[in-house]
DNA sequence: ATGCCTAATGCAATTAGA
């Protein structure tokens, strides 16, 4: 089973190239993030043409977070994290499906910093540990996908040295997503190429993509039933090059069939 | 320190992204 998180940065003015990358790769369920669409703009038909089902939590101008599976029903189990009901902004939905239970999550970005953005973003992220918590904690297969805005170490950022005052580098963000590892999580992208240098997003400022100036901020994470099942995990880089492409490109982990339990 | 580029809104210029 293949599956992928993709900030699509606009699902409607991306649409093209989703659905050419969909086309393309054929994942079986799919995290979105920056739909940058309210709930009534998404662009169910086209994806269902494709053999897609959908679920989504959109919002007007920003944010946005949906899951696509072409393997069964989408059971909706969460929308928006808890601890928070004042918290407007779509950036969590959650849902079982495909026998894996899927956390769909843009992270809050958190520039500038210092600020009330950045705090945001923290606690957010506090959200997101307790939550994560709980679902590690149940034993089940389960999966965190999405734009973390978190470049984890040195590696996964073009300079790091340019990157120190910024909030997706920040010693604070970069502590906690080692926190919520420490739960048990396997960042899959990283553990199957430990060495390597892998960006996930390349700025559309100054060249980026063609310089390779890039940072690794969209994650797939594992709870350990799932990390044993972790066979692949790459980045459709060449996406980033297509014509009104997303800053970002799709990343897919490819997962081992459930074993079947005897009895 | 700022703009570089891009999307959305809505029709100019602002906000936000990372």
């Amino acid at each position: 089973m293949k599956i992928a998180t993709y900030n699509v940065n606009g699902v409607n003015g991306r649409l093209p190239v989703l659905l050419r990358w969909l086309q393309e790769s054929q994942p079986d369920i799919v995290c979105l993030q920056e739909l940058k669409a309210p709930d009534e703009k998404f662009p169910l038909s086209p994806i269902e043409e494709l053999g897609y089902q959908a679920i989504w939590h959109g919002q007007k101008s920003w944010n946005g977070v949906a899951i696509l599976s072409r393997v069964g029903t989408i059971q909706e189990t969460r929308r928006g994290l808890p601890g928070a009901p004042e918290d407007s902004h779509s950036r969590y939905i959650e849902a079982a499906v495909g026998g894996i239970l899927i956390g769909g999550l843009y992270l809050p970005n958190g520039n500038p910093k210092p600020g009330p953005k950045f705090d945001y973003k923290l606690r957010w992220m506090e959200r997101l540990i307790e939550h994560a918590g709980e679902l590690i904690g149940s034993g089940l297969p389960v999966m965190l996908a999405g734009d973390f805005n978190v470049m984890p170490t040195e590696r996964d950022v073009y300079k790091p040295e340019r990157w120190l005052d910024d909030a997706l580098f920040a010693p604070e963000a970069r502590a906690a997503y080692f926190r919520l590892l420490e739960q048990g999580w396997t960042d899959a992208l990283r553990h199957l190429h430990p060495d390597e240098t892998i960006y996930t997003f390349w700025d559309y400022f100054r060249n980026a993509f063609a310089r390779d100036a890039g940072l690794r901020i969209d994650h797939l994470l594992l709870s350990p039933p799932l990390a044993k099942r972790l066979r692949r995990a790459e980045v459709d880089s060449h996406v980033r090059g297509w014509e009104k492409t997303s800053d970002h490109a799709p990343v897919w982990v490819e997962l081992a069939p459930e074993r079947k339990t005897r009895r």
